[in-house]
DNA sequence: ATGCCGTCATACTGACGA
């Protein structure tokens, strides 16, 4: 007898990865875009809200799960899914002391997935570019953990880290950026070496490709942008994955993040 | 260029971002 095999179709899931810049400034082009694009799974970064300004009844209509960790005027995370949401952490692990809001990760439709917003670390003579630095040793220890159950699971987020000079417009005018330093690029080779796929990499390794484009300058315009926004995934979802690129659309309408979505699609 | 632009706060200026 044939099954009626009803949950078959698509089988395939759409995770993003969005520094929005405020989501209360970004509300309605966060609305436009999930109707557009409809990813599964959204990772957003920089709500720059505690929490109310999270358009939660217009996402619940638009079929999304929310669940985030947020803060006054600064950082916030969140994750998006049409899927049941099940929050496995609230914070990076490794340091009491940090109160910034800045990671979380949960289970969702069969994958586990994380929202991270890494420091920028300007200036990079300053405790907020070792922050940085801590920061992503941290990531790489909850990885070691994420790594020894052998699940699928995709790290997107705001790595603030462009891993090649061809990921920078302009290597001369960046170079000293703490986006591009030396000491940050290391570590998220330490965290890539640990058998990670950086997704949109796979299939776009050619310099040139941007994610973020200064505000200043008439930056996008001039496509004048670098890459930092980043999905990693281990061996068990980059198994299932088919898929990854930038949508540049929501990065040219008024009002824009100066971040546009990076997404990766999984066939489950 | 310690510049440029944009968001947030209790705000008409400053911190922060990358």
């Amino acid at each position: 007898m044939l099954s009626p095999n009803t949950d078959s179709m698509g089988n395939s899931m759409k995770i993003a990865t969005w520094n929005v810049n405020g989501i209360n400034a970004r509300t309605e082009h966060l609305l436009r875009w999930l109707k557009e694009f409809n990813p599964d799974v959204a990772l957003l970064q920089e709500l720059k809200t505690p929490g109310d300004a999270v358009p939660t009844l217009e996402l619940k209509e638009l079929g999304y799960h929310v669940e985030f960790v947020g803060q006054k005027s600064f950082n916030g995370v969140a994750i998006l899914s049409k899927n049941e949401i099940d929050v496995v952490l609230d914070k990076l692990p490794g340091d009491e002391e940090d109160v910034q809001s800045r990671y979380i990760e949960a289970n969702t439709g069969g994958v586990r997935v994380a929202s991270i917003y890494f420091p920028n670390g300007n200036p990079v003579d300053t405790e907020k570019f070792t922050y940085k630095l801590g920061f992503m040793e941290r990531v790489i220890e909850r990885t070691k953990e994420l790594l020894a159950e052998e699940i699928p699971f995709v790290l997107g987020g705001d790595y603030n880290v462009a891993p090649d000079n061809g990921d920078v417009y302009d290597i001369q005018k960046m170079g000293s950026d703490a986006i591009c330093r030396e000491e940050g690029r290391q570590l998220y080779r330490k965290h890539l070496h640990m058998g990670l796929t950086n997704a949109y990499k796979l299939y776009h390794p050619e310099p040139g490709q941007f994610s973020w484009w200064d505000y200043r300058g008439g930056g996008w315009n001039k496509d004048h942008g670098v890459l930092i926004d980043h999905l990693l995934l281990s061996a068990q979802a980059a198994d299932l994955l088919v898929d990854s690129n930038i949508d540049k659309t929501p990065r040219g309408w008024e009002k824009a993040s100066d971040h546009t979505p990076v997404w990766c699609e999984l066939s489950l």
